[in-house]
DNA sequence: AATGAATGAGTTTTCATTCAT
DNA sequence: GATGAATGAAAACTCATTCAT
């Protein structure tokens, strides 16, 4: 029963049954078998249009990445501040959107998978690389670069810290709120930058 | 604590030898015969001893939650005060024993296993929980409970995020240390201790 | 003798297309899509016409047959004497429209289906007795039938050896030209014909 | 239900299963389940031991080959004359352990084979090449190089075009058998060598 | 009539697990 | 105990065939 034009549709429809299928079943128990049957679609039709099980995956961490820089741009443009920005950054990746159970493990999945997979690694240091690089653009404006560049890699390493224990705490409510954790410590870079330094 | 004999000796050597293929196959291409040639046993023998796959997989995170308890354990005798205590904690998770690749990858490895198997849950959230509650003893000493919570959350969010970032980091030599960038994060709680809150 | 019409002409594409992807990918390797794609068609278009793979490649060795049939039978009318004759025959078998490559493939990988498939089978025994009976209808005519039926047999056999082999020897000019080494053969029976038999 | 020292004989199992595969489906029909079938063994093995579906196609060729050598060395042991020399090659050609239709049906799938599979080319060739030179060697010790090599080149495009020709043939019982044929041809090429060349 | 997207049965291949030795 | 050959179920992948457009 074919259909024209929605090859658009169908590849997408490929994605979101894979990210359902990395979150119920696990990275390595996905199969392309439960990916089809997520999607609606038959067997065939994932390496009909995507050519490989691995090029099913690279696919679906390209979206992840659009769809999370998407959602970053439309935040930062009602941003008017560096804090304001920051801010902005930190609430895209805890967004409801973003930081939800399947969202999570698939990313989980691709960063393991970036420890083998080139294609993957080379996607996600771009992504990690931009982050750390347009926090530091903000900090910049209220300190200098060193000073700067260590509080973005503080602040992306909480994210990312925060993101992982996501995979054991999700049903556990009575941890700090994400997004309050990395603003004080944004809070606090901000504070020691006015301050003399007089620590380490 | 091992019996000492041949069984305890190959039992570790396929340990060693799961730790070594998931570093370098990668998890889900993992397999028995992978594990057995990297142990330099036969095929059969880590099924011979665990039983299956994911027992194998299971002693291995044991084996290094244990290996990870006993350096904090060791490091812990020796420090003094409250600060010197959370120094010992962020000294063990990037000491050359624990941040090494093959050690980063099997850690992160289990974190995604984590999302669907209930055992290996279990074994993180345990030690998840344990470090919070190791880092908010020592920071309650210096402050009220629930800056020391999460104080202790920050950190330990701060040195997750920093092993999971290592997977795209490993040979990029000019990022911050770890350890200081951890450290500072740390510093910044104590300072805030003492300072009237004003901010947020 | 096809209909004039853009269904013959689309047949023909089909066919030719055929004989290209046998030849470059190999009987096996040989798919719909592949034919398809050589013959400038889409994907259904080759089942639309012939109902099904196996009705494809039919239609080819019907098509390469009738080639030999025609040119055997141009070249035949031209022909004054038994001899001539003979070595009409021989000539079309190694003609530069017969003996290339393409051709070959096609043929020997019909060969091969001949084994399983009765209906190609029945074909190229059809052809391969009238190869025999025309070439022994002119032996014929200066020996006894015995004789004739043995050179016939001789002759045919030494063509299709030929054809087989220069699946090894395409690159490989330094050979004897195959029409003379089967022209040789040929006078060497003539000759033996007016020979009282003395040998065997 | 492992054996040990079993690794040849279940080798030869399946290269057996293989020709026998080849026979009866036809060389695209058959599988790697058929094969393993056929030899008494799991679907698994065949893999196991050949690593993959063309390596099965290879060895069996290869088996093929050496048993034709094989037959052909003990034959030509016992030859004294140029003439007996030639004569224990034909014969070995057409000996029942290699005129067999299982036999052909293989030979001949891997001339097919052999258009794309550079592997299985390089055997046929060298196979060939073999052939015509030991032909040769013994028409040279009669006649000059020129004259050998064409007889030579005859002899073998005969005996390749009779076993061709027995796919068609295999049950059709009045056809001169195919070794007086090629001895005809042979004892002709010798009157000729005897005789002024006035011909041609 | 012609297209080419979609199907799903069938094939190769992998690998945890078993078990005779 | 230890081995590693053998199994066979399950996976990735292919492709003839179908059919809405």
């Amino acid at each position: 029963m074919p259909k024209v034009g929605m090859e658009e549709e169908r590849k997408t429809s490929i994605i979101m049954g894979t990210i359902k299928a990395i979150h119920e079943k696990g990275y390595s128990a996905t199969t392309m078998a439960t990916i089809a049957r997520n999607a609606g679609v038959s067997t065939g039709l994932p390496h009909h249009y995507f050519g490989s099980k691995a090029a099913v995956f690279n696919a679906t961490m390209s979206f992840l990445l659009k769809d999370l820089s998407k959602e970053s741009r439309k935040r930062l443009l009602k941003a008017r501040s560096p804090k304001e920005r920051i801010d902005a950054i930190i609430h895209t990746n805890f967004s409801d959107e973003q930081f939800q159970p399947s969202v999570i493990s698939a990313w989980l999945a691709f960063y393991v998978l970036a420890r083998t997979e080139p294609a993957t690694r080379r996607l996600l240091r771009i992504y990690h690389r931009r982050l750390v690089s347009n926090l530091t653009v903000e900090f910049q404006r209220v300190t200098d670069h060193d000073s700067a560049k260590a509080a973005a890699e503080g602040t992306s390493a909480m994210i990312d810290g925060l993101w992982l224990q996501r995979v054991l705490t999700a049903d556990n409510p009575d941890g700090m709120p994400a997004t309050q954790l990395v603003q004080d410590y944004v809070q606090k870079c901000f504070d020691s930058f006015d301050t003399p330094e007089i620590s380490k």
